[in-house]
DNA sequence: TAGGCCATCTGGTCCT
DNA sequence: AGGACCAGATGGCCTA
């Protein structure tokens, strides 16, 4: 027997089975929201009104509306964290140099080869006994040096975990890594048009 | 104008 | 059943 969303289901548009202009047009009138957009761009086919006999009840529509709407919103709410979260992450990665905002892809690999830089830094001085005079130029440095695994993206580092100082995925590929210490300079040169990328991996 | 980045909506899947 | 998480789609804004 035919259910009450037997008229839905069949409609792929399910949230608004009968859009006759009615209120159907998605919850929070907000860009980028084209009411059943996602997937299928449902080219307005002239296709036969199937909106004949009962609403299939109102109230089941009002009740999937309002599911819809909640869930949208739980899903602002979600990124909003996600970006919240992030931004406290750029305010603990060290500044660059010109002041644009990292994008989000940035400030993750910004991190990822930063926190391995300083887990460098620490391997380091424990072998010279707790030495760190040259931690700030290791933290720098480190970013920039070859790294073992050149190509390196970010799914096939993700296995990274193995070991913490196996390489830094994304400063693979720097353009002429320096390798002793006194290329730093070089860094401080780079600055002006690369750094950025540098420590991000991204070119 | 093309391309990159982003916010939002949406439906599916997994988890509690 | 409902919420969290995810990925795809879409449209807006910005910059080279």
């Amino acid at each position: 027997m035919d259910s009450v969303y037997s008229d839905i289901d069949s409609n792929s548009c399910d949230f608004f089975p009968h859009s006759d202009d009615e209120e159907s047009r998605s919850s929070s009138a907000s860009p980028g929201s084209s009411s059943c957009a996602a997937g299928s761009p449902q080219p307005e086919q002239p296709q036969k009104k199937r909106r004949r006999g009962r609403r299939s009840d109102g109230t089941v529509q009002v009740v999937k509306k309002n599911r819809r709407m909640k869930a949208n919103d739980r899903e602002r709410n979600r990124m909003h964290n996600l970006n919240d979260a992030l931004e406290e992450l750029r305010g603990v990665l060290p500044a660059f140099p010109d002041e644009t905002k990292l994008t989000k892809i940035e400030t993750l690999r910004f991190a990822h080869n930063y926190i391995w830089a300083l887990s460098e830094t620490i391997r380091i001085a424990d072998l010279q006994g707790g030495k760190t005079g040259d931690a700030p130029l290791l933290l720098t440095s480190a970013c920039l040096s070859d790294a073992s695994s050149p190509g390196s993206s970010w799914s096939s580092s993700g296995s990274s975990s193995s070991s913490s100082s196996s390489s830094p995925p994304y400063c693979a590929s720097s353009p002429g890594s320096p390798s002793a210490p006194e290329d730093y300079s070089y860094l401080q040169q780079d600055a002006l048009f690369g750094f950025r990328s540098f420590v991000t991996g991204i070119y």
